[in-house]
RNA sequence: GCGGAUGUGGCGAAAUUGGUAGACGCACUAGAUUUAGGUUCUAGCGCCGUGAGGCGUGGGGGUUCGAGUCCCUCCAUCCGCACCA
């Protein structure tokens, strides 16, 4: 062969990796490790887009690089295998979603494999296979079997509670438990009959059944968790989801929340996603003060974080959900507040979200009293106090707070200003923090100051303490569905859960006829006949959430045969964290809060050696989508060209991309042939074609602007797809998929080629010394390279490249000793040709990727003389060159007699000469 | 409202510690070669100006001999969270 021809080669090499077992890795205590993940996709019938190798490319760089750098690199993929769409379409066909996953990860791997990837496919991990999702409930068991030791700030083994309470009682644990435990003796604990006992050991477990308020997606059958829903609505299918309240298995994160915290601070991660996971988290510091109902003996507690403006407070507000207020209620106002809370529970949760700057509310004709300045206010009921954050009770401040502010206004309340300088103002919500006054015992203390004095105050008292407060709440991890990791719990007589025993592990999915609903409205599960644990005992019929096997996935790709043990110890303690994370920012709240959550319970039980799973996390940005637009004209079945558009009320359609050429005209005959509604179409030209809009969004099948990688890799190849994806801009930005720049990229491939072999097939390679300008070219591009791949700074390695084959075709070098080191270090970006020259054109038998990666020379780069560029006031003006040994004062002398110094110096003498050495020369006249 | 990020030619974008802004690629223009066409090669390509020169990194101000880079301030766009007490 004479010219670069991808087909020829990249096929051949792929195949070569893969038969030759290249990358295999095992552990190996005497190299360095090196771990590089991708987020696993979930294998969906589309197939891949050119978006999704935006990551893996840059991944695959990184574990080439680091491979010939001397690392023992695990470079692993598998797939997130249990999921919705797997099951809408079970639902729709009948046939089993295992069927249909299996297929689609095929077509993923067709696809992955022809972009050569250096996976080692030999530790592919699926979440939905028996021999993962078994390790997956042996996980949850794990976690059923433990309860979280505040004093200690770690789980421990239930039966080191169950210890503690034989001999202590429950007086004797500082624990994370559910709040409305019960206090008991040692004695009592013994008295207890093995049911009670149960129950109150689900207290403590770190997974639990609990009747939890969640929503409840009526359109999918399902629960989701509060990070699958956005603004009301499903992530997924965007259907409407609801408030109920139904018996769930929960994981208990708000144990781990201050650790989940605290730990970000270590942590190489995007400030981004480290501030969205505080915020998710949401810790807040202050304290609980209880407020006496008048003629009641119902204390209310509310939860404020400025108990310094105590003195302001002019009424307490309950939410609408609060247990407590038909006890509290009289008489006179009954009515008028069961229609509010009527209202307000009939009010989806997006419209009251929609809603949010609308004041309602209700007196509840009742009175409490302040337990700090014992004044009687009056106790309110309103939506915009929320029941699940806090204790559903807020102390009003209208003076310091903008909704109480509003609130009070609207219902005619007093407002006390407790803050110097707000007197006078119309809002005096605007000032925040200051000197107190108006406020008895804390008048004149700093508002900082007198959240301590108020704090030990209520302590004092009796009436109050310190408390730290989180918005996470514990994750519900129970789904009404078919297609995912069976819960593996039975429950006994009495319906109290019990763990499947180990033997009888892997619990599988059983077969159903159906996969939906039972009639009494059972999960799927409940279709299975005959499925009962030990032949009598119902199973638990929910299974688990998309999470749960993406909570651990990395850990088993370290030892993903074993079947002893969800990963092997010494595994684990070679591989450890994962070096490099990289993928998408949308599972910044989800995936990589509950991953740490469950790696940091794995390193608690004594199971692994580290606290938090990546070390370093990088998101990639999106490739979007260029989709074009066509405008049909209302009422009609013409359609217009887009510069002509705006003489006409017009509908936009998206249309196939793949009708419109590089200057957006439509092929008409192909539109009418693309779908039967355009068969008839007319077309109001102009410039005789049509031209289409275009827009920019996500790729989607719905908007017709999907490229396919497959496409690209048979018009230009694997290798030209890879660095075209890194040069398109920087890994972390978004930017829209745009061909026109490829030919470029694919242009540098043929050079490359060029240097090796001629037009005619015949190799060029040499064996003559190089001289300093190919050794500066080679070195200067190894050392960038290098840096870059540090940096992640892909983008700006593929212009160096470029950079370095033009000045070696323009010297028309094609030395060995250059052109070895050049194949090197662009092989993890080009890994076909690169290991096609490798062998064809330098007779290489080992593999490129067993190579070693050169290390660049600063000899080959350091100059002998030094070209000074001179400015004169700041201004550059003309360069003089000068030996690097020159004596910085007779620079300064030789300077001035220069022509064109002389110009701007006007012969004056210079007030300062400033010489940075090896950079500039300044002359401030 | 709170938090995070971004703003540089016609376009994608480069630019160690402040030190010749626009590397590299696309598009465009001119020329050469070859051709049926693509390809390849050479030169040009921020704006104004014939020129010398001047002006230019979202706007305004500051520090400095010198600012895309540092400081203050305003504006725009994108993303995340949002009645969180």
């Amino acid at each position: 062969m004479s010219e670069y021809n991808h087909k020829e080669f990249e096929p051949k090499w792929q195949q070569y990796w893969n038969e030759n077992n290249l990358y295999k890795v095992t552990v190996d205590p005497n190299k360095p490790k090196y771990y590089v993940l991708d987020m696993f996709p979930y294998p969906s019938g589309a197939g891949l887009h050119v978006g999704h190798p935006l990551g893996y490319i840059a991944s695959d760089i990184v574990s080439r690089y680091k491979r010939l750098k001397g690392f023992n690199v695990l470079h692993p993929m598998g797939f997130d295998s249990f999921g919705l769409p797997a099951e809408q379409y079970a639902i729709e066909t009948g046939q089993h979603p295992a069927v249909t996953t299996e297929a689609n990860i095929g077509t993923f791997k067709g696809q992955l494999n022809k972009i050569g990837f250096s996976y080692d496919w030999d530790r592919e991990v699926r979440t939905s296979d028996p021999s993962f999702y078994k390790w997956t409930q042996w996980i949850f068991q794990q976690l059923f079997q433990a309860w979280y030791d505040v004093d200690a700030d770690k789980a421990r083994p239930i039966a080191e509670l169950i210890e503690i309470f034989e001999t202590k009682g429950s007086a004797g644990v500082n624990a994370v438990c559910a709040a409305e435990t019960v206090a008991f003796t040692a004695e009592e604990w013994k008295g207890f009959n093995k049911e009670r006992q149960e129950e109150i050991l689900l207290d403590y477990r770190l997974t639990y059944l609990d009747e939890a308020v969640v929503n409840w997606c009526p359109a999918l059958g399902t629960v989701l968790a509060n990070d699958e829903v956005k603004d009301g609505l499903s992530e997924r299918g965007g259907h409407p989801v609801e408030r109920r309240k139904m018996k769930q298995w929960m994981m208990r994160i708000t144990a781990y929340a201050d650790r989940l915290i605290r730990n970000l601070e270590g942590l190489d991660w995007s400030d981004a996603v480290k501030e969205m996971q505080r915020n998710w988290i949401g810790k807040s510091r202050g304290c609980e003060l209880d407020f006496q109902v008048k003629g009641s003996d119902i204390k209310l507690t509310a939860f404020t974080t400025r108990p310094d403006t105590i003195f302001g407070v002019t009424y307490v507000v309950l939410a609408p959900e609060h247990e407590l207020i038909s006890e509290l209620v009289t008489e006179e106002q009954k009515a008028a507040v069961d229609e509010y809370i009527e209202v307000a529970k009939n009010r989806s949760e997006r419209e009251r979200q929609a809603d949010v700057k609308h004041v309602s509310g209700v007196f509840t004709g009742a009175y409490v009293v302040n337990p700090l300045t014992g004044e009687e206010v009056p106790l309110w009921v309103a939506d915009y106090v929320l029941a699940g954050y806090g204790t559903g009770v807020v102390m009003a401040v209208p003076s310091s707070d903008d909704r109480d502010f509003r609130f009070a206004n609207h219902f005619d309340l007093p407002i006390v200003r407790v803050i110097e300088g707000t007197e006078e103002m119309e809002d005096p919500t605007e000032v925040k923090k200051g000197k107190m006054i108006n406020s008895g015992f804390l008048d004149g203390l700093t508002s900082d100051e007198a959240i301590k004095v108020a704090i030990d105050k209520a302590v004092e008292l009796g009436v109050g303490e310190a408390k730290v407060n989180y918005r996470i709440r514990d994750a519900v991890f129970s789904r009404q569905r078919y297609w995912g990791e069976p819960v593996p719990v039975y429950y006994s007589e009495e319906g109290i859960p019990h763990l499947v025993e180990a033997e009888q592990m892997p619990l599988e999915l059983p077969a159903v006829d159906e996969y939906l609903p039972t009639a009494d409205g059972d999960p799927p599960l409940g279709r299975a006949t005959d499925w009962k644990y030990d032949g009598k005992y119902a199973y638990e019929l929910t299974t688990m959430p998309g999470w749960a096997g993406s909570s651990w996935y990395f850990l088993r790709y370290m030892d993903p045969k074993n079947e002893e043990a969800f990963v092997g110890k010494e595994a684990v303690a070679y591989w450890n964290q994962v070096d490099f994370y990289l993928g998408g920012t949308e599972h910044a709240t989800g995936h990589l809060l509950y991953s740490r959550f469950w790696n940091m319970f794995l390193y608690d039980m004594g199971f692994i050696g580290h606290e938090e799973p990546f070390k370093k996390l990088v998101n990639q940005g999106m490739i979007q989508g260029r989709s074009s637009l066509i405008y049909k004209v209302k009422d009609t079945n013409q359609y217009v060209s887009h510069g002509l558009k705006d003489q006409y009320e017009v509908q936009t359609k998206h249309i196939d991309i793949k009708l419109v050429n590089a200057n957006d005209e439509l092929d008409i005959e192909g539109l009418k042939a693309w779908r039967a509604d355009y068969a008839d179409a007319e077309f109001i030209l102009e410039d005789g074609a049509y031209k289409c809009g275009y827009v920019v969004e996500k790729m989607s099948k719905s908007k017709y602007n999907v490229v396919n990688p497959d496409e690209v890799v048979e018009k230009y190849g694997a290798d030209t797809l890879r660095l075209y994806e890194m040069f398109l801009g920087p890994l972390e930005q978004s930017k829209p998929w745009n061909i026109q720049g490829i030919d470029g990229v694919a242009k540098f491939l043929r050079k490359l080629w060029k240097l090796f072999i001629d037009d005619n097939g015949k190799v060029l390679v040499n064996d003559k010394e190089p001289n300093d300008k190919e050794l500066k070219s080679l070195h200067k591009t190894i050392k960038k390279a290098g840096e870059d791949v540090e940096n992640l700074s892909f983008n700006t390695s593929v212009p160096a490249f470029m950079v370095c084959v033009n000045e070696l075709a323009a010297l028309k070098c094609s030395k060995r000793a250059i052109l070895e080191d050049l194949l090197v270090i662009i092989s993890p970006y080009a890994p076909h040709i690169t290991e096609e020259l490798w062998h064809v054109a330098l007779g290489k038998e080992d593999s490129i990727v067993n190579a070693t990666y050169p290390t660049h020379e600063e000899k080959y780069l350091v100059e002998s003389s030094h070209e000074y560029p001179v400015s004169i006031n700041g201004k550059m003006r003309t360069k003089i060159s000068y030996p690097l040994d020159m004596p910085k004062g007779d620079i300064e002398v030789d300077v001035l007699k220069d022509e064109v110094v002389q110009k701007w110096t006007e012969g004056k003498t210079p007030k300062k000469i400033i010489v940075v050495p090896g950079r500039i020369i300044n002359i401030v006249v």
